[in-house]
RNA sequence: GGGCGCUUAGCUCAGUUGGUUAGAGCGCGUGCUUCACACGCACGAGGUCGAAGGUUCGAGUCCUUCAGCGCCCACCA
């Protein structure tokens, strides 16, 4: 064995990282049985821009586990994929490139995108569009790959797999129509949820809430005279709105049922302002009396609430804004739009028509003013509006043709499903549930952009040029995948797309979520790979953050329950997010400011990964360099300390020394709890624990068998003391092993064969058995022993310190003074005490109270 | 409004089923070039465990209430 002079963690990271990949150290081995494989659904990073510091947390996380258990035995199943499918993909290629896409166009083979980005952008077909994009993530991809190769992650690099790559478009398709046949997916025009700047759909689970500056508008409408009046006592009723360009979509007014005060109203009619529409004011529990004047506008559509009252009291549709996010035209007094005065209705419409929302607001305020139907001025409020994450105007809900998959009616079946699932931690279930629960419709999956898994259907088109939405013809399951809007369907010619008696292609593409709720499927080799499929499905591990449970968990428990009839994975463990220092969650631009990269080369793959384990699962953990350096000191600790432990230990003998003894079994439960923490996937304990036993074992262990290791009380101690240090020190890079892959690959290196992250696990039995006394007796008389060594180390050191010498000058002796019992233990640990302390001698004397004096500082100044 | 989590030394966090004087690291202070390590070593000073009640022989640990922070969810016109 040759150890190095200086040994040091530069380069660590590029050596190994190569040796690894010769070896072929993480390959997954297909041959072994499912019982043998312990299978990972690997959340697959949005490939859009850099990786930022969450994800090395978080996916730091999923290799202690996985490096874990392939040391244990088991055949990791440990792939890896990139989500390039997607909005933030489409518009880093419109704005990297400056195309457009028109899904109307034609492939076109022949197409180079352009030097220069383009202005105005250039048009080009969807399969164009997409080549694009799959040329954009591909450089990402590989950057990603070069980092978590460099972060040690311990995946089989040859199985990688794009949620916009061809299988995973086979398995979205393929699963879409088999949900499709059983009618579990289905097709309807009704209100959704729509981002008027991407002009799609958006589903509810990517929703978010933001304060947004608004303002509460008074607005009389009119009570016809007779009954209505005169029941109600006033010729008119007041509404506080926040959205009055929706005036002319008022369908109804709606007040709580108890309300007295609009009692007289109930089944009657009144007239919008400006427009004179007469709209019916009904009664519904969901209306709140304190809330403005108690009585609401209802639109098709303002929020959601809207939708709501409209289905459930069955009112009209007068919709107003349009796919854009304008309001369209409108022909007043035609059907659906009567006045009783349509000539004024279309003068004051007219000025609003074309406009966005937020300007034919500023324009109907106005109006409103002018005509006396508003009621002082407007009284701004900040209030909670509802947003696409992604987008910057808040959403609208507009009527449209989309794809569902049901939700609603499995709730029961859902929450079960959360049920049998494992935790990590167990009370991140509450969220699932409390998310299950809440649904308020199916989930919308289609959406009206480019970059995505098509539906892979066409509709027939009727002699009068009228796409059948009702009849759609799906992909044959063995040509999938396939793009409608280039391909064919059977039966047809191409030359019949989009004329009368011919066909029309489904133009949508599917929601990313739609693709990424079947990562385990994909990654499992579902369907064609039966072999693959059965011994890695279910998986037993999704590693996730927690923000996504509603989307990426909810839908992947939703798809297995659907395909599958299981769970798509046994264990869910969550992680938590990066915090700045002060305690907010890393805004993405901050996160983004930190390079990965840079940290790894700064503090070390394993320094940083320390960092990375500190944070127990589900826990939001502060970003602290502080604790890389920390880690990387570990790492440069464990290098000398090896050194040390490793030199001149050809001298073996059985472990017979009682100091010896003790360390080795204390390490055995150390083994015992961090197997145990690592099952539950509790590594930060594993981590914790090691490293504080490692510590100990540097500042007391090795000092005491120092001289003792060197031949000072002959070949007997000095073959115990090596005996138990190689076999600690083998133990010790094992256990830290998942969490330091690089310093502890390298030490094994010196003097094991074969890489460490192939080795055994270590266990209790393996160190106990090299006792050749384990009974009780000697283990209590072992354990005294060290403790006094331990003790007596402590409390000369301290007084040293006290007595501020330097170290050259000499400790004469140490008097002792203690129970009989206690220095009977003596000369079990005086050689050693000598040694590690450079004290000539030690008296001895009994009595009581115990005393440790050094001789030789007594009279030192301070 | 509902739910979940957190609150222990200046900072970041451990404290497993309630059991002797509450722990670690960082930072801080003092001293030491010691033959594995100055990217080091030794020693030290720091806390009435968010607040108030309660259960118990005994509570950081269990119960109740409250407060602050964070997150998730919800039909606030």
């Amino acid at each position: 064995m040759t150890l190095p002079e200086k040994p040091a963690l530069e380069g660590l990271e590029a050596k190994w990282g190569l040796r690894w990949e010769e070896a072929a150290v993480y390959r997954f081995d297909r041959a072994k049985t499912r019982a043998e494989i312990y299978s990972i659904d690997t959340p697959p990073p949005t490939v859009s821009g850099s990786l930022h510091v969450g994800h090395v947390f978080s996916y730091t996380h999923t290799d202690l586990v996985a490096r874990f258990h392939r040391m244990r035995g088991q055949e990791v199943f440990y792939p890896m994929g990139w989500d390039d499918n997607g909005l933030p993909t489409e518009r880093r290629v419109q704005n990297y490139y400056g195309v457009r896409c028109d899904p109307s166009l034609p492939y076109d083979p022949a197409f180079v995108p352009p030097e220069q980005q383009s202005k105005p952008p250039i048009s080009v077909s969807r399969p164009n569009f997409i080549e694009l994009c799959a040329r954009l993530t591909a450089e990402d991809e590989k950057a990603f790959e070069r980092l978590w190769k460099y972060l040690g992650l311990s995946v089989d690099w040859s199985m990688t797999y794009a949620t916009i790559g061809r299988r995973s478009q086979q398995v979205s398709q393929l699963a879409f129509l088999r949900l499709l046949r059983r009618g579990l997916a289905y097709q309807v025009e009704a209100p959704t949820l729509w981002d008027v700047d991407f002009r799609t759909a958006v589903a509810q689970a990517e929703l978010e809430d933001r304060e947004t500056p608004g303002a509460f508008h008074k607005i009389a409408f009119r009570v016809p005279d007779g009954g209505a009046a005169r029941d109600f006592g006033r010729s008119s009723v007041e509404i506080e709105t926040t959205r009055p360009e929706l005036i002319p979509a008022c369908v109804a007014l709606v007040a709580h049922p108890d309300d007295a005060r609009y009692k007289p109203l109930f089944g009657r009619d009144v007239e919008t302002p400006l427009f004179g529409v007469r709209v019916p004011v009904k009664a519904h529990a969901l209306a709140d009396p304190e809330k403005g004047s108690g009585i609401a506008m209802i639109c098709t559509f303002g929020d959601i609430t809207d939708v709501t009252w409209w289905r459930e009291l069955s009112l009209p549709i007068r919709a107003v804004i349009q796919m854009d996010g304008t309001l369209r035209r409108v022909s007043w007094g035609s059907p659906g739009w009567e006045s009783t005065d349509p000539d004024r209705a279309q003068r004051f419409y007219d000025d609003l028509a074309r406009l966005s929302a937020a300007k034919a607001r500023a324009k109907i305020v106005e109006q409103l003013r002018a005509s006396g139907s508003l009621q002082g001025d407007p009284r701004p409020i900040t209030h909670v509006v509802k947003f696409y994450e992604k987008g910057d105007r808040p959403l609208e809900i507009v009527s449209s043709r989309q794809w569902f998959i049901k939700t609603m009616e499995f709730r029961d079946a859902l929450i079960e499903r959360g049920r049998e699932l494992q935790w990590h931690p167990a009370y991140m279930r509450i969220r699932y549930e409390n998310w299950v629960n809440g649904l308020t419709g199916d989930w919308c999956i289609s959406r009206q952009r480019f970059f995505g898994v098509p539906f892979p259907v066409w509709y027939p088109i009727d002699d009068l040029g009228r796409i059948d939405h009702a009849r759609p013809i799906p992909a044959a399951d063995d040509r999938l995948p396939i793009d409608p809007s280039t391909e064919v369907p059977p039966g047809y010619r191409p030359d019949q797309r989009g004329v009368p008696g011919g066909f029309a292609g489904d133009p949508d593409v599917m929601d990313t979520w739609a693709t990424s709720s079947l990562t385990p499927q994909i990654v499992c080799g579902w369907p064609d790979d039966v072999d693959l499929f059965a011994r890695t499905f279910p998986t037993d591990l999704r590693p996730q953050a927690h923000d996504i449970i509603r989307t990426w968990l909810f839908t992947s428990v939703l798809r297995a329950h659907f395909e599958n009839g299981s769970l798509p994975w046994r264990n869910a463990a969550l992680s938590g997010f990066i915090l700045d220092p002060d305690r907010k969650k890393m805004s993405k631009s901050k996160g983004n400011v930190i390079t990965p990269m840079a940290l790894l080369e700064e503090h070390g793959s394993d320094g940083v990964r320390y960092w990375a384990a500190s944070g127990r699962p589900g826990a939001d953990t502060a970003f602290d360099t502080n604790q890389m350096r920390v880690g990387r000191r570990l790492a440069i600790k464990i290098l000398n300390a090896s050194k040390f432990a490793l030199s001149s230990s050809d001298v073996k003998a059985a472990i017979t020394v009682p100091v010896d003894r003790a360390m080795i079994r204390s390490l055995a439960g150390l083994v015992d709890e961090s197997t145990g923490a690592f099952e539950e996937y509790d590594y930060t304990r594993v981590l914790q624990r090691t490293e504080s036993f490692f510590w100990r074992f540097c500042d007391d262990y090795l000092e005491l068998v120092k001289g003792r290791r060197y031949g000072e009380q002959g070949a007997q101690g000095q073959g115990s003391a090596n005996a138990a240090l190689t076999a600690a020190l083998s133990v010790l890079l094992r256990v830290f092993a998942p969490f330091l892959p690089y310093v502890t690959e390298e030490v094994w290196s010196w003097w094991q064969e074969g890489s460490i992250h192939r080795a055994a696990w270590p266990t209790a039995t393996e160190l106990v058995r090299l006792l050749e006394d384990n009974s009780e007796p000697t283990r209590q008389l072992d354990e005294r022993a060290y403790r006094w060594a331990t003790d007596v180390l402590f409390e000369v050191r301290k007084q040293r310190s006290e007595a501020k010498q330097p170290l050259k000058v000499p400790i004469t002796g140490v008097a002792v003074t203690a129970h009989d019992t206690t220095l009977a233990l003596m000369p079990i640990v005086e050689a050693d005490l000598r040694a590690a302390l450079r004290v000539q001698k030690f008296e001895t004397a009994v009595g009581d109270p115990q005393a440790i004096i050094v001789r030789g500082y007594e009279g030192a100044s301070q």
